[in-house]
DNA sequence: GTTTATTAAGAAATCGTTTCCAATTATTGC
DNA sequence: GCAATAATTGGAAACGATTTCTTAATAAAC
């Protein structure tokens, strides 16, 4: 790597000179500038973000550390796009890191971004207690959670109004006279599928259907094959849903995979609303109909927050909520009327 | 951060003997070692990784970057994950770059990552010619090309065979009888889509098809738009093709859409295969024929061959090529016999 | 013509490591 | 008991940038 050494000796300044005119900070000499430029051209000089890093410490390393459970989630892939186009303006680098929900790789990585003197760090935090992430606020590392929430608002958030996108699905099938509605989702571990669960429930309550148990199964959402086997499991059942309502995107999948192995039409035998409005969700038959959660644009905000904070490191802790739409489409449909146990 | 300063304080000897502690170097007394671990617990110092880097130079700086097309792009993500997999095995952290296709963008990260001192670059590489790669390469860059390969083998490089997978899909297509077969893929700056056109009209040939060029269109492969607009025109031509064959995901999504709308039934009014296997395609009604590329296995091939470089910097150049596999559902059927057309 | 103000550019410190070299102390051999 | 060797440890340089402090030179003021 050519230094600043090499372009002060062509130069014949030295590196203070060279330095200031990269900064064009105080006044250098209209002529020994262009001499100084001259050199850098010729050589292809660029400074080193390292040597920059070293020097400056904190709030100027250009550096953003990101956090995510899986990057095959197309879901947490949006977000990571969202993050880098705002990084990308600003001339930040990012760094991807998968926890894989595993809090030990959690904790690592979060070793490693501030060994790396990162700006800060964007996440969707595994824990909501998030003890390590207090430690390493209180220490002056900016982080940003998206996605999950913590239990005490210590940090910059931004998610989604997850309780009100279930709450919107939930209410869409009952009011196509749904009654029997089949809810998986994932084990609450996380602030978003417990806000699910509630949005799912509340709005049953809410509409004077009791809870059944036996219409709720909890698993690992990161495996299509979880939602899958749940589906079998329900349609199983004597008194089996007439609809689902699936949390996110994997476990949909296997759930439109079980109905297509068990032979059900949607939505004429099941209707079901599935999680994340990805590409596949509108090409498929019947499109598919989803809570949208803008993902894209949950990472520009956080990425942007993560600015703002960097600028202006004392300023009130913010808590974005970010509204979930539901996109009707084809994959439900009323239960006809005469239906006995649906009347009252 | 706490520094080696403060520790070789708290443990009242020099910075050197802490390092030599932490580094396990040569012989330090078994009582100033325990010193030193102690007040390094104590402290909770971990070394920090800018300043290792800044001292080794070259083929130490446990950074690996990055460079795909996008994120958002599932196909990519999958190779994504591979690369880190292995790099997070080998306590390195990964800069993660999106290029867009943007030869512009492409090059400005590249010059980031070399600023930042990485100790190599992964990338399906814009433009087959690879002047600055070459250069970088020259340089003393480690790369590694992955998906898409150049015009030279100037780097090590991993690509899936992917004239075989044309080769493969278009010739499982007219074994089921079919003559007159649409081809919707990108255009051919890359590699990879060079390939496979060429797979597809091999294929053809070697069956006695004439190529029509009317069945042929080429786009932006980007986004399934471009899919869904091709399989609408192909669908209003006189003598209208009886299968797709789409050489991308995103744009497959499109074609499938187009096909709904047009309120054609796959497979029986038309066939179709699609590219890569992506969690969608098992899941959807009928199970879409695909060919599967190992996008994960790729990215991990890649990161490894990125360390193998790094041990061994004189070693050959390799050319890993994996091979594609078709993995036939049930969104194609023959023709039936009768065809006029079909029959010779 | 001498003193003062102003401008331009170099010297050196700094960031946190690692490592070479030198120095100090302890140990061993005769 | 003294010299030679081994075992530890500290000092300082280096990596590449930025910035403060100094100094040199020039211009301005009286």
């Amino acid at each position: 790597m050519v230094s600043l050494h090499e372009v002060a000796k062509k130069a014949g300044v030295s590196i203070a000179t060279v330095s200031r005119v990269l900064n064009n900070s105080t006044k250098v000499n209209i002529e020994t500038r262009k001499k100084v430029q001259d050199a850098v051209n010729e050589l292809g000089y660029q400074p080193s973000r390292v040597a920059q890093r070293m020097r400056y410490q904190k709030g100027h390393s250009k550096l953003l550390g990101l956090i995510i459970p899986d990057i095959q989630n197309a879901y947490y892939s949006s977000i990571v796009r969202g993050v880098e186009d705002v990084a990308y303006k600003k001339n930040y680098a990012l760094i991807l890191c998968n926890s894989d929900e595993d809090a030990a790789k959690e904790k690592f990585y979060l070793e490693v971004l501030k060994s790396e003197s990162a700006d800060g760090v964007i996440l969707p935090p595994i824990h909501e207690q998030g003890k390590l992430i207090g430690e390493l606020v209180k220490n002056g590392l900016p982080i940003i959670c998206v996605d999950r929430r913590l239990a005490n608002l210590i940090v910059d958030t931004v998610v989604v109004d997850n309780h009100k996108g279930a709450y919107d699905a939930t209410s869409e099938l009952i009011k196509l006279g749904h009654r029997r509605i089949g809810f998986i989702s994932s084990m609450p571990h996380f602030s978003s599928f417990k806000e699910r669960r509630r949005g799912y429930e509340d709005a049953l309550t809410a509409h004077g259907i009791p809870v059944n148990e036996d219409y709720i199964r909890l698993g690992d959402q990161r495996k299509p094959e979880s939602g899958r086997i749940f589906a079998h499991e329900l349609l199983k059942l004597k008194q089996k849903p007439t609809a689902f309502f699936v949390s996110n995107n994997l476990m949909t999948l296997g759930a439109i995979e079980a109905i297509h192995q068990k032979n059900l039409k949607i939505p004429d035998d099941i209707s079901i609303i599935g999680f994340d409005d990805l590409p596949w969700a509108k090409s498929i038959n019947p499109p598919l109909t989803v809570v949208r959660q803008p993902g894209y644009e949950m990472g520009r905000r956080a990425a942007e927050m993560f600015f703002q904070r960097i600028d202006e490191p004392d300023r009130e802790l913010a808590m974005v909520l970010l509204e979930p739409k539901l996109v009707v489409r084809d994959s439900c449909k009323a239960i006809p009327a005469t239906d006995p146990i649906t009347q009252p």
